[in-house]
DNA sequence: TTGCGATAGTTAGAAGCTATAACGCTTCTG
DNA sequence: CAGAAGCGTTATAGCTTCTAACTATCGCAA
């Protein structure tokens, strides 16, 4: 790799970088170009040497947090950790930066198709859960997921807030009451 | 109420949905002020009149959604609908416009606070959850409710593309296994 | 019925966004 | 060391929200 290319990917890992704070105070609607290049100090339209679009900065960051849940359970899941505790790790991930578990698990943005590389990284994800799971794997792998993400997604989006709930004694519960689960029939 | 009220009720209703219409083919992202106000066959900024702005548009969207799903529920639980004939209910409602799901229980739009009238209607919701629940309401009522979320929203947003997933069966299955619970430790 | 005041709509414009085009300047590379 | 490739710039088009100022109309009250 030449120091062009070095050059380059320094660039796009700062753009990256800027576009997470914005997301993390804003949210990803709130997500500008323009805003990004003021902040590093240059002009507007120079980040399309880095990024065709707006989609495709998305994009990326839908990568990189695909990667970064998919790295967070494989090492829970390595570590010794059972369902639960994966679910934990999961949690956990996610209360760090909301808007990144939002980001690829809440509302689809409209008109954005993932490319097949990602939904490949999203797989990895899906891989540690179905072996944590035990058997049937895929029937308590997909109630795993769907229990996480329940809890977690209406407790990141604000919908205990004055309920006197404990999200992580729910999802722990949740998790747990997953034991009895034995078959069923969910494939269509 | 005169008729200058009346037309104002009329226009506004128009208005909403248009957004409705909008928001079910592009995302509420794209909802356009503009775009609405051409469609009616008037110039932008007229709409100002009617809706002082985005936000104030968006937030009668949601009231009315809550409203919408409230009466649905209501409507089921009143009809003889158990638990899971209540989750049934909802999912379909989401069905119908799935935009109109996410946009009350999807991810939050940053900086939007409910207004206290539109946190009143949502909790006619979970009203009719509590009074379907069973004892102990609160509890059950919860699981409920993330149990439903949790598939509904994946559903929804797309993520059982491929993995043939049938989810009104889940929804099922995740309800109906509320029967064996009985108290639990979610409270803070 | 007539006249006034409130209201609806208009155009103009500011400030912001994405994205493209055309132009220098630099920097790596053959 | 020359040239090509790449970076950053400004200008511009077209879109958005939203404010300001102006006109026309409509309803109500005397």
């Amino acid at each position: 790799m030449g120091p062009r290319e070095r050059y380059r990917e320094q660039v796009r890992d700062e753009v990256k970088q800027h576009a997470w704070e914005q997301i993390a105070t804003a949210g990803v609607s709130a997500l500008s170009l323009n805003a990004i290049a003021k902040q590093m100090g240059m002009s507007g339209p120079a980040l399309y040497r880095y990024f065709a679009n707006r989609d495709e900065l998305i994009t990326a960051l839908i990568r990189d947090a695909y990667r970064s849940l998919a790295d967070t359970a494989r090492a829970a899941y390595d570590g010794g950790a059972d369902l639960v505790g994966l679910a934990r790790a999961i949690r956990e991930w996610a209360l760090v930066d909301p808007h990144r578990y939002l980001l690829i698990y809440g509302t689809p943005v409209p008109g954005y198709h993932a490319p097949a590389d990602t939904t490949a990284i999203s797989d990895q994800v899906m891989a540690v859960i179905l072996e944590a799971a035990g058997e049937p794997a895929v029937h308590r792998g997909l109630l795993f997921w769907t229990r996480v993400h329940g809890v977690l997604s209406l407790e990141l989006a604000g919908h205990f807030h004055g309920m006197s709930v404990d999200p992580a004694a729910l999802v722990t519960e949740e998790i747990e009451a997953l034991a009895v689960v034995r078959a069923g029939s969910h494939r269509s």
